[in-house]
DNA sequence: GTTTATGCAAAAGTTTTGCAAACTA
DNA sequence: TAGTTTGCAAAACTTTTGCATAAAC
């Protein structure tokens, strides 16, 4: 994996935690939890601590490799996937969908003399499905 | 005030603690955390409590009165401020100021069947005054 | 008088940290 | 071997909750 060597030639150690995080991730562009990747893993490596999931997240945004979501109340979402896109929460039923927009890639790069180096685009909302099931309940 | 008014009409009781939190919030248009308000009205009213200034919150969250912004890591900030805005949080210093963009007012309401009915924009990177810091120890 | 909110303390939940042992280079 | 990282447990923080008392209507 390029991700591997890249992580080693910004002077990090390939631990086996880091390299089994890495991959999981890789192999699921989606949005977890640091429970949800302790608990994919868990079966795998039985003594992956938590706490490593943890620092092991930390050290991945920090070096770009995952994004850090704060969409929900509390508790922190690690995108696997880094192309530039938004994110929708539903209220109803709390899922998350994300959505493609063509002028997300190009944000503005200064603002009021503040550098703009990244941005987080959050829809909240009622999704398709929990529409359906309102929509239906009004009918009758 | 008109916003005790109107939380009276929808059904909630206008108890001490929620009149001085919310004229807190009316007169102090800007970002706050539970702690801070707290903080704020200690010496006035010796015995509020953090959990009901918690409560309260989450109670002019769902009315509508504040909104809850998720930009900061691990903890909620409530922005009494609700006209449509995004906001800026510096990754030097912390500071998070408002971002006024007259296209945040008309966003879609609606995208791939989904419902949207609020967007939050979040801009992160480094502000105009860590940017003078930073190019100052890079000039000599 | 009935209902609802408060304050306190305890609980719940997420994330971080200290440190000896284990691992990587 | 030197320097990092891990796992564990404990700590730190933010936020919520249960319940008797107090306040609002």
């Amino acid at each position: 994996m390029n991700v591997l060597k890249e992580l080693k030639e910004k002077g990090h150690i390939l631990s086996m935690p880091r390299i089994a995080i890495l991959r999981y991730l890789l192999e699921h562009k989606t949005h977890h939890t640091a429970e949800s990747i302790h608990k994919a893993l868990e079966q795998e490596y039985p003594n992956l601590s938590l706490a490593t999931v943890y620092n092991t997240l930390k050290l991945l945004s920090r070096e770009g490799f995952i994004r850090q979501l704060h969409i929900s109340e509390n508790r922190t979402l690690y995108d696997s996937n880094t192309k530039p896109h938004s994110h929708f929460l539903c209220r109803i039923c709390g899922k998350i969908e994300d959505i493609w927009e063509n002028e997300k890639t190009n944000f503005p790069k200064e603002i009021n003399g503040n550098l703009i180096e990244d941005v987080h685009t959050y829809y909240f909302g009622i999704c398709r499905e929990c529409r359906k099931k309102y929509e239906k309940g009004q009918s009758h």
